[in-house]
DNA sequence: GCGACAAATGAAAACGACTTTCATTTTCAA
DNA sequence: TTGAAAATGAAAGTCGTTTTCATTTGTCGC
């Protein structure tokens, strides 16, 4: 890890090195915030930029990658062997992740169709997870125009 | 249209009908931006706030929806009988649209193997385009980390 | 070990798209 | 026609993200 970062010629700060490590405590999908307030916990005198930057860093280094929902918040996901798409849900803001071996191939088809250099790819659903079908909707979710 | 907004219980105002217009003779893929930029040059009255509302409204009235890849920036695109995925290129950022009839099943089955109501999905392919694939990148796309 | 110097840090400010507020104007059903 | 409800435009507010800048800190060559 030290040497990850020495080699592509960053330096190993201690600040760096509880953001990283608390970065990989944390479970998936992590937000700016939620690592900040992780990574307060444990020393509160490193600042907001010093997380972001950091988070910034991780995903440069291919650790992990964004992933942006349309909810206007980016999250951090780990980088893992195995591609996978998101199932979001509207309600509660849970993430779920599911397997889609059976549509890579078919990406890559389209991809290749439109002459198109297939680099990465993002499947998402939208919907109510289990926990949240069972509650009737308050109000409408779509903008509200005013 | 006017009888769908007023049935809907929206009021017809010149500002509102000149939008809607404008934003069905602007192609696909409509930024808030592009919207007012085409609006005023009809009318240069017209305020920002009102496009945006307009732009919602005809989310709302179920004749475009949301498209957001992860660039900062909301697209509209009119509501089309086929559903269609994304490929985005990072380096122009055009959007083309390609079929995802073999998807949609797969995307089904996921939602029933995690207990999720599926409303809605995207399936989105990042990477280069033709015309952009032949050019090599200049530097590095991912976040600068300052 | 000792500098030099580039990189990293933290606080604060800047940014930018989006959203709301508010005073005023307009629509439209009764 | 008229009054309640909705729409408008300008301006300000929101909020996550990104940059600036003065200062501190690693790292590399000696």
């Amino acid at each position: 890890m030290k040497e990850l970062l020495r080699t592509k010629g960053f330096k190993v700060t201690p600040q760096r090195e509880l953001i990283f490590r608390s970065f990989f405590e944390l479970g998936r999908h992590v937000t700016v915030d939620e690592l900040y307030q992780k990574v307060r916990e444990k020393d509160n005198s490193i600042g907001y930029s010093t997380v972001w930057r950091n988070l910034k860093l991780i995903c440069r280094v291919g650790l992990a990658e964004e992933v942006n929902i349309g909810d206007g918040l980016t999250r951090y996901d780990r980088t893992t062997a195995a591609p996978h798409g998101h199932l979001f849900c509207r309600r509660c803001k849970k993430l779920l992740e599911f397997n889609v071996e059976r549509i890579v191939g078919i990406l890559a088809q389209a991809a290749r169709e439109n002459s198109f250099t297939l680099e990465g790819f993002k499947v998402e659903i939208q919907g109510l997870c289990e926990d949240c079908r069972r509650v009737p909707d308050r109000e409408c979710d779509q903008g509200k125009a005013n």
